[in-house]
DNA sequence: AACCGGTGTGAACTATTCTTCACATAACCC
DNA sequence: GGGTTATGTGAAGAATAGTTCACACCGGTT
């Protein structure tokens, strides 16, 4: 059930868009002002925001930019009676998802919003499939104790990792580091070196944590 | 190879000392100072630390609070000319694992440092069950979607939480609630309605803290 | 080229984890 | 008490993960 928070100081239009968006589906609610909006992102959470682009006392950029800080997760579509090319280039680099003028086809709002949740729920698919791949690496104490051993020894060779590990099978040890260079969090060099790879370095990160935390009483 | 530090400044005593703990199979380093104690503790990792009460400069017991400060996983050992009740007290009040008193026989001694060693070997395995349960409860999805749901819900029934899952098949659900359960993760109540233990909210916890590490880009 | 140590592959086997099913027990309500 | 819903049990089957084995390929040295 997709939440939106409209951003706007025109009552009316908002009422109009409240409707138009509760008959599609969405539940939505709405703010008159930046500070109002704020206060509710920092009490709810909401996939999509549609804030327009001039809002009493406060530039859309800059209102743009604080609802980034609150509420990084959320998208944020501008909505503009005075559209400009400078004006999208801005709002774009600044984070927000989409920019569409005034007066715009309702069946234009509703589709772009439609596709900015598509790209909310592809980016929490591409999350659970980080963390799945982290806690699978780590859930074997053999992977783990070899990115353990990256702590230590930046670059190591196969053989090598099974004398430190005190492993006698050497396909023990490459059936595991198969499965973490398909994972991606190992890379080999030209002399078949391993080495973490930078979302490697996120697991072995990873697994401080969890061991700091763990060692806390 | 478990490695031991002694830290005193009577040189022959420490010579002695370090012989014996040689042939004992101990791989052993002195320090005269605490300075230079805290400055091989920055280095190395030393499993038992012999701390004399008197060092120069500093009484014993800030010396002992300042290696724990360094060394947290070390275990010290307090080691004395003037015995007290008093003193024994507050050392092992501010964290030290065992005190001795001059002139003492070598073998009890070496007893205790193998008493404290064992210790260590048990804090350490108890570490790693704790990291081995963790994982393993998070590495399975449902899991996680049950543990992650005592966020918002610190009491839920079985059927409420298949509910919530989307999830039909009951004993499937009832499965994964068992698991936790036998994990110290869950507990039930009279009503049985099921609870995050203190254990299951360390659990949710690093579930969070997983989930937020892998969020930063 | 031959030899040796290092590294890797794929299939068979073993172990572990998860799902499903049939049924049982418990609790609640009329 | 009876009917219905909720909860639970244990075993069989399925899926997944890990280990082992026999052998192949690679790279360096003599």
């Amino acid at each position: 059930m997709n939440k939106i928070l409209i951003v706007d100081d025109d009552i009316e239009y908002t009422e109009n868009l409240k409707e138009i968006l509760d008959n599609a589906g969405y539940v939505n609610d709405a703010a008159e002002s930046v500070k109002e909006a704020m206060e509710k992102l920092c009490t709810q959470q909401f996939d999509v925001i549609l804030l327009d682009f001039m809002m009493p006392g406060i530039d859309g950029i800059n209102a743009l930019g604080e609802f980034k800080k609150i509420s990084p997760n959320s998208k944020i579509i501008m909505i503009t009676a005075f559209a400009s090319i400078e004006n999208a280039v801005r709002a774009i680099k600044n984070g927000a998802s989409e920019y569409i003028s005034k007066p715009f086809k309702i069946e234009a709002l509703l589709l772009m919003i439609k596709q900015v949740i598509e790209e909310l729920r592809f980016e929490g698919d591409i999350k659970k499939l980080k963390l799945e791949g982290t806690l699978s690496s780590l859930s074997n104490s053999i992977r783990r104790e070899i990115i353990r051993m990256f702590q230590t020894n930046p670059k190591i060779r196969m053989m090598e990792t099974a004398r430190k590990l005190d492993i006698e099978d050497h396909t023990k040890v490459i059936f595991h580091l198969k499965i973490l260079k398909e994972a991606r969090i190992l890379k080999q060099d030209k002399k078949r070196a391993y080495l973490l790879t930078k979302e490697g370095q996120k697991v072995l990160e990873c697994l401080n944590i969890l061991d700091n935390y763990l060692s806390e009483q």
